[in-house]
DNA sequence: AGGTGTAGGTAGATGCCCTACATACCAAAT
DNA sequence: ATTTGGTATGTAGGGCATCTACCTACACCT
């Protein structure tokens, strides 16, 4: 048994390109390390957007080489120790041109999906 | 000097896995081959989308290979030949399917993007 | 003869996201 | 007491869609 990789990419949870802009819009928020961000995602989507771990933390990685999110580690006296992830003012414009792509796509898209055929009727 | 590749994806056009949606709906209005195809996507988003050769042809090679469309050379006594495609029963029913998944994604981006907090006033 | 537009196509690279696995800590259940 | 389960961070390897760059071929115009 045991199917060997079956069904992968069917439906993929998250479109990707999108993930950097999640976890961007929701730092905005407030600091936050991986574990609660991928949890306020998933919360936040309705249950819809669920994040692994092993795109959640390259993502942050990512974004942490790129300059858009800071982090330091707060060892807390109780639990694991945490990398606490927060934006920096590069992320913060980041995450405006991020969210101006995504209007300017998700509108085109629904050029798309519902045309209007007239021109005319301003 | 040649900048080797430079600027590969920052802004990628099309967003990952909505190609084959777009070509999909696009078939939905008829028959079309490869190259009036691109043309339609990119007049009908407003000259936002625009696919590549490198991207349309092996994308309608693919949905072929899946049975979501069908096509057949036409040999036009003028100019180059075309292949005409057009939807099959299953791309149909693929095609409300994968608008189905991007109404339900771009709800839950949505949901991140503009959050509500509270949860009382149904 | 060369340029432009139409039409179809491939090769190679990039890189995001996924599955699967690993570690470590802690609390509660058996 | 050990096992389960949740929290928390992480890596390894793979799939695959899209992009850049290139190719052929035909027709028309200059």
């Amino acid at each position: 048994m045991t199917p060997p990789r079956e069904r992968y990419r069917d439906q993929l949870e998250i479109l990707q390109g999108t993930l950097d802009m999640l976890i961007l819009q929701t730092l905005q928020w407030g600091p936050r390390h991986g574990y609660a961000l991928s949890k306020a995602i998933r919360t936040q989507s309705g249950e819809i957007l669920r994040v692994d771990t092993g795109s959640l933390y390259p993502a942050l990685h990512r974004l942490e080489r790129k300059g858009w999110v800071a982090a330091e580690w707060k060892s807390s006296e109780v639990g694991p120790r945490l990398r606490v992830y927060h934006l920096t003012r590069a992320g913060k414009k980041q995450l405006l041109s991020e969210r101006s792509r995504w209007a300017r796509l998700t509108e085109a898209v629904a050029g798309i999906l519902n045309p209007q055929k007239k021109e005319s009727e301003s």
